[in-house]
DNA sequence: TCTGGGGTCCTAGGACCC
DNA sequence: TCTGGGGTCCTAGGACCC
């Protein structure tokens, strides 16, 4: 028998709602919302109501008045998170994890020894439920993208095994936007071109759709609307990039408002990559306007950069260029850092002297080695003495629309 | 009545090189 | 006789994912 491939993925349901539910039994069977003036996610009761991660509190308590928010309980959904991809891992060590509560499998030499994919997945959400006491979604399938695809149509805690020899004829009777990568914008488009279910995307020409779409994204629809996925379970990558930002509200955009933020926000980026060793060469700077439209600007060095008060000052110069080219708006709502082009070894940063706006800085010099020995030593008192002790300046980021670090952690991908 | 935070990938135009 | 062609890197913006 010809050896086909079983891809499972498995997919905790409301996910940080559900642990809420668990930690305090009298919010079972009740309308959810983990968040404040965001829904982070909803309970299924609330999701009937319309509820959805992702929406402003405020409309959340529209539709649905006697919804409760609760939360905060961010390590636990760590080690929940952990306890049940761990389960997982008991069948494979192929085992690529994309967010907390989501994992992918390949499963195809695992049949031998625990069974069918469908028994294994069986297995799976029965000992999820005993021993996390966590509703958990799979989907079983040739390739990635069907699996993902049947997980979502098995929820709320359901199971879909999708038989290669009926694939398609399962894929295209669905909606577009059950795809990866289709989301709102593409969703319109492609509706707009008659287009609403995968079989008809799939009937669509691959000339016409790259025209609609653009080249990569054309291509790669019509590939998964035939079930081609070549992507293999990928059990580690490393990050192409870091970043931090902070909601701020509405704040004029002065030194007073934007120095102290961008401090605090590098300081996040930077000891993250020194804590690797890793640094990186380019660094962008985001700002949002009070009207919620953003941009960026960036710049690539000619070394790598890890130390935080370097990178303090570039995004302090980048948020300058940014706002000198929009002397109207006066007001912003969001600041963000990132880092890219990410290099192995932060001591490289120690080499180069470059320049910027025609001023010149020297990470090479011994001012720029003196900055970086401070920021391990701080790093290292950290590191005994936890985060809170020693500090750039904790910045009064006291805003409700501030998230604890607890949960930003959360967020953070394996650099 | 304006929505958090951390990521990935793609596109288009321009600079620069051969 | 107004102009070829390919490649790489950088910047800005945008769509999308969890």
């Amino acid at each position: 028998m010809a050896e086909t491939a079983a891809i499972l993925h498995a997919d905790l349901d409301a996910f940080y709602a559900s642990v809420e539910q668990l930690l305090d039994p009298s919010l079972r069977g009740k309308p959810i919302a983990v968040g404040g003036g965001v829904v982070l996610a909803a309970s299924y009761e609330a999701k009937a109501y319309g509820v959805r991660g992702g929406m402003p509190g405020r409309k959340a308590r529209e539709l649905c008045p006697h919804l409760e928010f609760v939360g905060g309980n961010f390590k636990r959904y760590q080690e929940f998170g952990d306890k049940a991809i761990d389960v997982v891992r008991d069948f494979t060590p192929l085992i690529e994890r994309i967010s907390i509560d989501e994992a992918f499998a390949d499963v195809s030499g695992s049949i031998h020894l625990f069974g069918t994919p469908q028994e294994m997945a069986e297995k799976i959400r029965a000992r999820v439920r005993d021993e996390v006491d966590l509703p958990i979604s799979v989907g079983v399938a040739r390739t990635k993208h069907l699996a993902k695809i049947g997980s979502q149509v098995a929820k709320p805690d359901g199971l879909v095994v999708i038989d290669p020899a009926t694939e398609l004829e399962f894929l295209h009777d669905l909606p577009v936007e059950l795809m990866w990568g289709v989301g709102p914008v593409t969703k319109e488009r492609l509706a707009e071109s008659g287009v609403q279910t995968i079989g008809q995307l799939a009937e669509t020409p691959g000339r016409s759709l790259e025209r609609l779409l653009g080249r990569a994204i054309g291509g790669r629809l019509t590939a998964l609307a035939w079930n081609h996925d070549p992507r293999d379970v990928e059990t580690h990558h490393r990050a192409r990039s870091v970043s931090a930002q902070s909601a701020l509200g509405r704040k004029p955009a002065t030194e007073e408002v934007i120095g102290p933020a961008l401090r605090h926000l590098a300081d996040r980026v930077a000891s993250r990559m020194r804590k690797k060793n890793r640094a990186g060469r380019t660094v962008t700077a985001r700002v949002r306007f009070a009207d919620l439209r953003a941009i960026t600007r960036s710049v690539t060095l000619p070394a790598p950069v890890s130390a935080t008060v370097i990178l303090a000052e570039i995004a302090e110069d980048l948020v300058a260029t940014a706002l000198a080219d929009h002397p109207d708006e006066s007001e912003i709502s969001l600041l963000a850092i990132a880092v890219s082009h990410l290099e192995e070894d932060a001591a490289l940063q120690l080499e180069l002297p470059f320049e910027l706006d025609g001023e010149e800085r020297r990470p090479g010099t011994e001012k720029g080695a003196a900055r970086w020995v401070l920021d391990r030593s701080v790093d290292a008192v950290r590191e005994k003495f936890g985060r809170e002790l020693v500090g750039y300046g904790s910045v009064a980021l006291d805003d409700r629309r501030s998230v604890p670090d607890a949960f930003r952690e959360l967020a953070e991908k394996e650099l």
